[in-house]
This record gives C-alpha cells, sequence and structure tokens, in this order.
DNA sequence: CGCGGGTTTGATGATGCTCAAGCCCGGTGG
DNA sequence: CCACCGGGCTTGAGCATCATCAAACCCGCG
C-alpha cells in the first residue's frame, strides 16, 4: 500500500525520496481499512490523521439541526481527505468523514506530521497541493456565487467527471449545494 | 511603510529576522500609492505581485457579461492582495483587483518571491497565513452553501465588523453573494 | 417477492432577483 | 448660500429559481 503513496510524492516533486525517506514514511503511515459508511472522523472530534486515499471514495459533510447533510468535499484514490481546520489546531470539527465505498487508506496521524514534513519532497509535493487547492476552492466559491445550478453541473463534469459514476445523484446534489429533486429535474432538461 | 511589513511579519513568526533579512525585504518590496478605484490587476493581465496593505483597502471582483461585478475579496490594512492563482503559475487572471479607497501598498514582485521566501520567519508567517485563509474560505463557503442571506450578514458583521464602515453596502452585499436591495430589506427587517 | 436506496414527477411556496422609481445627503459650482 | 448632481440607499411590484413535501417508480439483492 505505501507503494502507492511513494509513487504520488515522487511524480509531484523534483526531490528524490532517500531509503530512510521511505523508511520513515512507511513507518508513519498506518494502513487501515473503512467499510461503506464507516466513520473516519465524526462531528465533534478532533481530527487525528490526514488520510491518503489508496482505493475507494469518502465524503466531507455537515449534518445540521434539521439533519440535513451538506456534502463539503467529496475525495477518490490519490486525494488527500482530513479537515485541515481540526488537524492543524487539534480543535474539535465540524465535520464528519466517512467513506461511501470500501475504502483504503494510509493514515498520517499528527505527532508524525512534523517529522514527515522535513521529507523535501513531500513538503514539495504538500505546496504544490496546497496551491491546487486553494485555486479550486476560489473557482468553486466563484461558481457558487455567480452560476446557476445548471451551469454548476455542468462545471462539475467538466471538472471531475469521474465523480458521476463514483457517487450516486443525491451526494453531488448536495455538493453542489442544490437538492437532489432539482439535479434530477436538471438532467432530463439537458436530455431534450 | 517597510517598518509596518516587518513588524507584521515579527509579530507572526518565532524566527527573528536577521539585518540581512530586513535588507532583503526592503529591497524586495516596492512601496506604491493608489487612489480611489486605479487598479493593482486588470482582468487578463497576469498578476505580477503580492501585495501587502499599508493602509487603505483594495477589492477582487470579476465582471461578468452583463457588466455586473462580483465581489470575491475584500481586503484592508495589514491584509494581503493578490491573485494566487495568476500570480504562482504566471497566467492571465480572471479578476480585477483596484482600491476602494486611498492606498498604500507594499508590493512584492515575481521575481523576488523565491528569495523572500527564504527567509525562515517569512516562510512561518506564510504558512500560517495560508492555513487562515483556506480555513476562512472553508467557512465561507459552508455559509454560502448552508445559510440565508440574513444569516450570512449577521456572519460578516461578526467576523469582519471592520468592513461594515469601510465598504459601502452594494459592496457588501457582492461580497455575500446577494443584491443590494436584499441586504437593504435585510438592515431594515432587523432593526425593528 | 419484497425491501431499501436511489431517482423521478408534480404541486406549492419561499427566497431573493430584476426593474423602476424615489429619496437622502454630501460635495461642487454658480 | 442655494441649486444641482451623483453615488448610494430604500421601497415596491412582479417574477425566476429553487426548496419543500408527498407520492410513485425503479431496480438490484437478500
Amino acid at each position: 500500500m505505501h507503494h502507492s503513496l511513494i509513487n504520488y510524492i515522487h511524480e509531484r516533486s523534483q526531490s528524490e525520496l532517500s531509503n530512510a525517506d521511505i523508511q520513515l514514511i512507511k513507518e508513519a503511515f498506518i494502513p487501515k481499512k473503512l467499510g461503506k459508511k464507516e466513520f473516519l472522523l465524526r462531528t465533534g472530534e478532533v481530527c487525528k490523521y490526514i488520510g491518503f486515499i489508496v482505493s475507494g471514495a469518502t465524503r466531507q459533510y455537515t449534518v445540521d439541526d434539521k439533519g440535513n447533510e451538506q456534502v463539503m468535499n467529496l475525495a477518490i484514490e490519490q486525494w488527500w481527505t482530513s479537515d485541515r481546520e481540526s488537524f492543524y489546531n487539534q480543535t474539535p470539527s465540524i465535520y464528519a468523514i466517512d467513506a461511501w465505498e470500501e475504502t483504503e487508506l494510509l493514515l498520517l496521524p499528527f505527532e508524525y506530521y512534523t517529522r514527515v514534513n522535513h521529507i523535501p519532497a513531500f513538503r514539495e509535493m504538500r505546496v504544490k497541493l496546497d496551491d491546487n487547492n486553494y485555486t479550486s476552492n476560489q473557482r468553486r466559491m466563484n461558481h457558487i456565487l455567480n452560476l446557476k445550478a445548471e451551469q454548476r453541473y455542468e462545471e462539475l463534469i467538466r471538472a471531475y467527471p469521474e465523480f458521476l459514476h463514483r457517487f450516486p445523484q443525491h451526494i453531488l446534489a448536495s455538493y453542489l449545494g442544490i437538492t437532489k429533486e432539482t439535479l434530477s429535474r436538471i438532467r432530463n432538461q439537458t436530455k431534450k
């Protein structure tokens, strides 16, 4: 399993991973399997890990007073999942993260984070990742503010076509900030 | 003017600034004044600087086909302003940034970015900043997806009360993703 | 076969947008 | 000192978009 992560880092950085680096990675990242709907993080808990998804799919969401789930992020293999705010500050999270499919993860515990971050290749990779993350969040915000439901759905198809066969419609709808009914109508509209 | 920035860095990092660091900062950051409505960045241009606001206020926004301005970010003294995506990738920006008040800036050009980033105190400060930025963006997205116009306005008051006397209502409305009319009605509602 | 999760369809209603008009107020020039 | 102008704010009427609620449908699976 660690092989997948080592490859991932390799492809995304200039620096090489030394043998010691690889050893550290193997030691730091704990393999973990989650079944469908099993939690990586529950609302109110402190986020103890950054998770790298080897296979499977996860969702991060909030639950409001009426019990409605609002999806904030979706992730599939070769993505990372965690609540950054809760992890870095070690404060309780307002989000829950669970597995939507059977999922294999590599978990980096908080205690190891600093040490792993000293690996040059890892840090390079992280910086790039943060950057992409930032700009895609900015984009998403722009879309939520400016675009109508239908255009947002088109953007989703363009940006993350894989999601369409990985998540059911009501999850995608929530991610887009619309209801499942509205998404259903949009899809039948555009078909014609 | 550089003094303000040096102080700012000092307050937000463990590491001390050496004399050489301070020299580099003074060399790298170009002082610049903008009058009301003068541009720091125009849509379609490549973002050449990261700007630190010494005094004044700026806004970052897009303009849609109908000429409507959609405010993405607001910033006042002791904040940073730039289009991160455009800056790091040196690609054309979809945003414009202009001064809302008379504004004094310190501009860090792209060519200096790497060198300045080698200053430990500066990098520490940046990492923290990125973090805060990330989490506040996440929050904002959450609010846009989950809260009604009125609650979003209350959140704005809570999080950035200074904005209320620094920007006119129609700018704040746009930042919240609502129209000025709606914001006006909300304000008169809650008064009673 | 029947159950359960997911999707669709329809009717109704709330929220917030659009367009249009009027108001308020500080600043400028006669 | 007043008249006027312009930017910003308010108010109202009508409308678009999307949410809500309820019911039916679809289909894979035990």
